[in-house]
DNA sequence: CACTGGTCCTGGTGGC
DNA sequence: TGCCACCAGGACCAGT
């Protein structure tokens, strides 16, 4: 269950085992992890194949590689000039892994998209639950920067420098829907899952139910607080578990099983008032909050 | 156009 | 023991 903390870490791995490396050969085993490369499997294979890993970026939930230049001389660069080069776009989805193991090492059963390096090791896409995937993207410039097109539309995360708090409180009473719903838009701010928007709740003691636009401004801006907290802390837990033989391990950040004060823990006594924490279903899924810290708004 | 609710997918779990 | 319903949930899509 990545959120943007698992992610992060995941991005870190990225930059220091696979910037710099050449991907060699591709192969794609599971046609659903590539679904959103439309132009198929031998499109996405080609576009990346020989190429040299410049960077590992990040927005939101959203992983993105950056390559080098292709070699002078090649025909492409002829004709390629000055556009804005393709990104190879990941999205983690559920369960979606990104490892690096040597070449030989048993091939886990449900990697589904496997591309060697030039220095031996092999980069494998393992989703069990195949709602993550790979494809390739233009790179487009959104409010000054440069995002592959599947991510035009995705706001910036509150780890993002150029991340404008203020602007994203007025996105959020913008909203008419209730404020879990909004934190869960990653057009207004992205990289907050089902699993930190109840934490950052909890901590700003509001009920997920509230209409966002009938939040202060300074309530807002105390959720916002909360939200960049949780995930700094989540972020420094996730970045110890660090295995070098692996970029990360499903996305777990160990702050899991610890850190959490509601999610996951229905009738457990709430952390700050010890009264029971409910559950209720939610878009077919289920929040997590505590009834005397965050009360139920009043019905309408 | 904005908002809402359904759907995709598979492995693990618990009930009968 | 075996079968099946149910649950997890990010992003997309169709309907209002």
């Amino acid at each position: 269950m990545p959120e943007l903390p698992e992610v992060e870490v995941v991005r870190r791995g990225l930059a220091e085992h696979v910037a710099g490396r050449v991907i060699d050969a591709v192969t794609v085993t599971h046609p659903r992890s590539v679904r959103r490369h439309v132009l198929g499997a031998a499109d996405l294979i080609a576009g990346i194949s020989g190429r040299r890993v410049r960077e590992a970026c990040r927005r939101g939930k959203y992983l993105w590689l950056t390559f080098d230049e292709p070699d002078a001389g090649t025909p492409d660069s002829r004709t390629a000039g000055p556009a804005l080069d393709a990104a190879l776009v990941v999205h983690l989805g559920m369960s979606g892994q990104m490892l690096v193991q040597p070449a030989d090492a048993p091939v886990d059963k449900h990697a589904h998209i496997r591309a060697t390096l030039d220095d031996g090791s092999e980069l494998r896409f393992v989703d069990q639950r195949t709602f993550g995937g790979w494809a390739l993207a233009p790179l487009v410039e959104v409010d000054g920067s440069l995002v592959p097109e599947p991510v035009a539309h995705i706001a910036r995360d509150p780890l993002d420098p150029r991340f404008d708090p203020e602007a994203a409180v007025a996105a959020i009473r913008a909203k008419k829907s209730e404020i879990k719903r909004v934190l869960l838009d990653q057009t207004v701010v992205s990289g907050v899952g089902n699993i930190y928007a109840d934490e950052s709740l909890w901590r700003a003691r509001i009920n997920g139910n509230r209409p966002a636009a009938g939040l202060t401004r300074p309530a807002l801006r105390g959720l916002l607080t909360e939200v960049r907290a949780v995930m700094d802390e989540a972020l420094a837990a996730g970045g110890t578990s660090f295995d070098a033989l692996y970029v990360n391990v499903n996305g777990q950040s160990g702050y899991f099983e610890r850190a959490l004060a509601v999610y996951g823990r229905q009738d457990e006594p709430c952390r700050r008032c010890g009264a029971p924490v409910a559950r209720e279903k939610f878009m077919n899924r289920s929040s997590y909050f505590c009834p005397r810290c965050q009360p139920v708004p009043r019905r309408r």
